[in-house]
DNA sequence: GCTTGACCTCAAGTTGACTTGAAGTTGTAG
DNA sequence: CTACAACTTCAAGTCAACTTGAGGTCAAGC
């Protein structure tokens, strides 16, 4: 077999040799062997790089990614969670296409502030309805507790 | 007007009082005056929030949101530079499109190893195909420095 | 008029995700 | 056999984006 160098999978997937040893460190890849000093690597560590990079821009933690996928590319979590996370991900799909649809609208709208133009507003008002509140940390400070609440505009 | 205290912006959103205070300290959102110390919104800046949340989405920096919003839904980037972005995101929402659909797989396909499966792997063989290299930052020493050659798997 | 809880400022601390640098090792081309 | 580019480790540094804490202010309700 054809293993790769640390300095072949960086040319190959844009990733650099120090993000992968960190990637490595953290248990998010991992290489099979040595050759020397030098790690060797599958060929299919691509594709995980690859997952690891879309799990990125879909905006989740090294730690989340890792969980979705372990480290042979396996699963960690139960099918449910899995399937939690692909929801999650079309969610943030069609929150992704209203800002690009805003983002060209704003683009284009000669309005001067976009915030009084009804098209911009109807725009974003289904967005603000179904509101954020993604909190992945805990309050503490008694003033800022009550941020759990549910959003209604 | 009815204009809105910190902590209910907070409330509504689900944004911490302390972030909110530090999106002002940036310029990435703005209060119009004060009752007594307290800062006082304007109920727009719900929906400048829910934008900047869905940028973050995105992945983009914070700063790179101001320039698409501005301080007051007016942008700062030329019309050009914003239908890039606006591209940049429907490029996303191709990649995380082809991760939930990966996510769903890996969830209900019976392998044992994802990496062997075909299906699995005609899934990501676009993607990575298409290659990543979403390099924001430059290289610079020798040994790392050929991470801008194009992905070939 | 006093209390209280929600706010304020400002500096310092934290976290995640890397990057950098120094100092050392080694496979391969010449 | 030697040079050297590509690797190695490990500790420390960086950066964005917040968070925390200490100490202070103030408006609304009792």
């Amino acid at each position: 077999m054809k293993f790769l160098d640390i300095g072949e999978v960086a040319a190959k997937t844009g990733i650099r040799p120090s993000t992968l040893r960190y990637y490595e460190e953290i248990g998010l890849i991992s290489s099979i062997s040595r050759h020397g000093l030098r790690r060797q690597f599958l060929p299919e560590v691509l594709m995980q790089i690859k997952l690891i990079a879309m799990g990125k821009t879909a905006g989740f933690s090294l730690e989340e990614i890792s969980g979705m996928f372990g480290k042979n590319g396996r699963p960690d979590l139960p099918r449910k969670m899995l399937h939690r996370k692909a929801d999650e991900i079309n969610r943030q799909i069609r929150e992704l296409a209203i800002l690009s649809n805003t983002l060209r609208h704003v683009a284009d709208c000669p309005a001067p502030s976009h915030l009084e133009c009804p098209k911009f507003r109807r725009l974003l008002n289904v967005a603000v309805k179904r509101g954020g509140a993604k909190n992945r940390k805990r309050e503490t400070t008694k003033a800022d507790k009550s941020l759990t609440t549910s959003v209604r505009y």
